[in-house]
DNA sequence: TTTTCATTATACCGATTGGTATAATTAATG
DNA sequence: CATTAATTATACCAATCGGTATAATGAAAA
């Protein structure tokens, strides 16, 4: 097997299990069923480690939003429907990685981790509000809060999904495997409730 | 000054900095201007000081929210709108702790510090429920969900409280000092829409 | 077969971790 | 003044931290 994803399998397995910093290198290979100089031969630090994670779950996370955003249409509740779909399944079909994202995207300002996180977050930030200004049109002047804009959907779907995995957490399921539809638009509809107010 | 108080104080400003893992005891103790052994005389441990910190804070949430609220009312937009007010003006107020409360909150559930918020949290989490409860007769037949309402609610408020901080954060300004009661109705007429259709 | 180069195992490093034994200090009480 | 009990400073501990020097391995190319 690939030595170099199974470390990144298993770091993302335990990091989001324990968190970044309660967990050691040490552990890391020993689960690996490899030694320290080989991790530090891919990945140079943990530091690195942690980067390079990030790096695949974020460009995943990417690939996915831009299979389903359509730039050519600027329908706002269609464009948002896409990103909903796109974060959701995500959400599920990589959901250990999306809970670590959550996890560091409220951690402490000052700490390493989030260092690590914050380029990724704003570069998916500014996709969302990039997406607010195409539909500018459609939501009157909005004055400079598209970034507000995006913050508050993207909060809005994480809590969305945080709330659903926290449920089944104490019931000791899954997340629900599919996501639908209809859940989604009446999602949408209620964000929106709020904006064009 | 109040020894104790003031490592309390420093650590909670410390660990909201960099997070519980990445603040040493010897930093802790540095930056009060003591030594290890009086934090541990007051203490016991590290993670008894965060109990001490969470313990703290979180009757200072409890008074808070207990002196909004009212047993007798059962009208559902004014009793969420009591506990708006409270913990939107509690996160202005102790914003230091709410934060860390938040990154605690969305911390790895298999970690230490997130063992020590939790039962503060299902504490918190049922006084909403409670709530939930009382005004059934309002919302119709919410076949359990009482503990997904409390969830969302809860979530919806922190989110309208992060993102604000956030966007705040960015452009090196303070939390707004004033919680604006229209801003709090209209926040409330907002997650009422999605619980009602 | 020999050379080459990516990959791995053994063993180690100084620094720091959370935590403590012990005695000195301080303030209040008898 | 003597005694008691709360509080603090000095100095230390084993264990673990992230990280590395060095040489052995493995397979592929020459």
């Amino acid at each position: 097997m690939d030595n170099r994803g199974n470390i990144l399998d298993v770091a993302l397995h335990m990091f989001s299990d324990k968190g970044y910093d309660a967990v050691s290198v040490q552990e890391i290979v020993e689960s690996a069923g490899i030694t320290k100089p080989t991790l530090y031969y891919y990945f140079g630090s943990k530091y690195g480690l942690l980067e390079a994670i990030l790096e695949d779950g974020f460009s995943k996370l990417d690939q996915m939003i831009g299979s389903y955003i359509d730039e050519d249409s600027n329908d706002v509740r269609e464009q948002l429907f896409k990103v909903a779909k796109a974060f959701l399944t995500f959400a599920v079909e990589e959901s250990r990685f999306f809970s670590f994202m959550l996890s560091l995207m409220y951690s402490a300002k000052g700490g390493e981790p989030y260092k690590a996180v914050k380029p990724h977050l704003h570069k998916l930030y500014q996709a969302i509000i990039d997406m607010f200004e195409r539909s500018s049109s459609q939501l009157g002047n909005m004055n400079g809060r598209q970034e507000q804009f995006a913050m508050g959907y993207l909060g809005f779907l994480n809590q969305y999904v945080f709330t659903f995995s926290e449920r089944n957490f104490f019931r000791d399921n899954d997340l629900r495997e599919h996501i639908n539809d209809d859940d989604v638009r009446s999602l949408i509809q209620q964000f929106m409730y709020g904006i064009v107010s």
